[in-house]
DNA sequence: CTGTTAGCGCGTTCAG
DNA sequence: CTGAACGCGCTAACAG
């Protein structure tokens, strides 16, 4: 088997020091050593193959240089892992080399289910220096545990409503409104807003943003017609497919979508074509994020855009600074969203147009 | 600041009981201990908010229920994260999967630049049980290092050459062989073969697939034209520029390309057209992995498959039979691939086939 | 069935 | 500058 590790008294033994000397020179204090005896252990370390034990060392000084990371659990179950998704793939992206430059590893807890007490025992255990929590929600009770504890930590894309609450995210009332700006500029004035509901604090600020343009161009808050999500608890295709049969029977029926969600966006400028929905002749389609998801469908997908990956560096960073102890709880980290046109999104046609100011009447 | 955590001992006083039955009743353990005391002590623990401290229960039991997990670097430094790549992301997925249901939380090491040495210290400290290597190369240092000095480890998608390498990877030879026995039923008979080099044990093993079916079809390997991006340092496009380049000036052109990296077998797909040569009335492109972006490309590119997600999973799995001891080092794991056939590949046009003929008279 | 004791490997203080 | 000594929080022998 395994012959036992080389410790550190074995090199002292080997380097004829005491165990101090060797820990001083190994851990590379400037304290005051003769050269050559640093050398020489050094060399001996490694001609022994030492290896500093990172528990044993973490015992003593609380410090593992680990941060946990934990993503939100996908609301349809088929698939195990949010990271298929590319809004987490792009945040993972910006924590790992935020990570990189603070000195930090990455512990990914894995889950499967809502077990959250278990979790949050896991994430308490001593087994990282402070958290990250991605993609979460409002009302998380995982979130506000970790908070409540006291335990350093930063929400990604979503915030809880306690003072101690430490997020980075992007303007999303801003983006909501530039989103809807656009649309009421091109000349909607019966929109769709589809959103996970008021429990997700980016569902809730993009609705608030949609709603400043509607406000602002004094419109009634009855041109948005908004579908939640939320509830939802069958497989994600009949959400869709439900609301595109809404969509379809509606007789005012909106001439633009604005969808929160990128691969939901993403399947109606692909899907409501085989319904009889021409994009963007006959409905347009507006998402978020604007990944190359976006970039890709057919026809390409209008999107409001968040730097991802700046978003999970700036986690990183700022985690950091609490626990360098520079920074006290409850900051918060806002990113600009910008609007990339592309072309799911037109005017609405003629006929519809008509009809639409017909029934506003 | 923080109040102390509150220890075993704090938990077994406050209940009245020995340290020792404080840590039997809340490690779980079997032993017979009275029903009543380990209720007030689980009680006494929840009331306290008692976490175990994972650092000290490594230390003594030796064991941190962590597994490393290794990306491999970008070959162009410009993303610092691989796990912007499909693949990555599949593979991961895989793992996180495996992961959570051995028990086993993912400890990603953070790496930006070919510092193997620095890693590999990083990942002998003890901070994990043993460690899951992605996509690395068969001349890898760190590989070699790591399994030389018999820390549990396993391969993905690549192996070295050293008796106790543990990998999973997929069947590349037969991938290889499929995709080269589908273009020839086809009609091709001038192919060019893209791949990473021989120092990529799956580029090399694909190549020999393909070399397997063109034996069996009686051709000659001059059949194969290869082009290898290994030596390639420039930025991605330039290699793939070039690459088209070639393609076009030679005056015995290839009519197919078999593509070992899905990402560049798309860009072969998109942007061969602009050069002129339509895909697939002028030239057939086949790719690997069939993820969705081969599935998304215009037209869909033609790909040989293998299961990510089960390569990752199935990993994880050897991973921890060997660490319980139920696997002697050396085992190889294999999955099938098997060919999706899409739009990007077609019969050679009646013009190329001609002259393919003639010249080869 | 419970308490006592000895480490796990390392950081750090305090006399020599 | 060095060696002895204590403690980080917990597990696991070994007695009582």
């Amino acid at each position: 088997m395994d012959k036992k590790r080389v410790r550190m008294s074995d090199v002292a033994k080997a380097a004829g020091v005491s165990r101090t000397t060797a820990s001083f020179v190994l851990s590379g204090k400037d304290c005051a050593i003769p050269e050559v005896t640093r050398l020489k252990v050094r060399k001996i370390a490694e001609q022994m193959q030492y290896r500093p034990n990172a528990t044993a060392r973490s015992l003593v000084t609380g410090k593992t240089y680990r941060l946990s990371v934990v993503l939100n659990l996908p609301e349809n179950f088929h698939n195990s892992f949010s990271m298929m998704d590319r809004y987490f793939t792009e945040v993972i992206s910006g924590v790992q080399t935020g990570a990189w430059k603070k000195g930090y590893n990455l512990l990914l807890h894995t889950i499967e289910h809502p077990d959250w007490q278990h979790l949050r025992d896991d994430i308490l255990s001593g087994a990282s220096d402070g958290c990250i929590l991605i993609a979460r929600f409002a009302d998380d009770p995982l979130t506000t545990s970790l908070v409540e504890a006291n335990f350093p930590t930063v929400c990604v894309s979503y915030r809880i409503d306690h003072p101690g609450c430490c997020f980075v995210d992007a303007e999303n009332r801003q983006g909501g409104d530039r989103a809807m700006e656009y649309l009421l500029s091109l000349g909607h004035r019966r929109i769709a807003f589809l959103y996970p509901g008021d429990h997700s604090s980016w569902g809730w600020e993009r609705k608030e943003g949609v709603l400043d343009a509607l406000r602002r161009a004094s419109l009634p808050e009855s041109a948005l017609v908004s579908y939640s999500w939320q509830e939802n608890r069958n497989p994600e295709s009949c959400w869709l497919m439900e609301v595109r049969e809404k969509l379809l029977k509606d007789p005012n029926r909106p001439t633009a979508i604005i969808c929160c969600d990128e691969s939901r966006a993403c399947w109606f400028t692909e899907h409501l074509p085989e319904a009889g929905l021409r994009v963007p002749e006959d409905i347009s389609v507006l998402g978020f994020n604007s990944t190359i998801i976006s970039q890709r469908t057919t026809p390409p997908t209008t999107s409001v855009a968040q730097s991802l990956t700046e978003i999970g560096n700036a986690a990183v960073h700022v985690l950091d600074e609490i626990l360098e102890g520079k920074l006290s709880a409850g900051m918060e980290h806002r990113f600009p969203m910008q609007l990339h046109i592309r072309q799911s999104t037109a005017p609405p046609s003629a006929e519809y147009e008509k009809k639409g100011s017909m029934e506003r009447v």
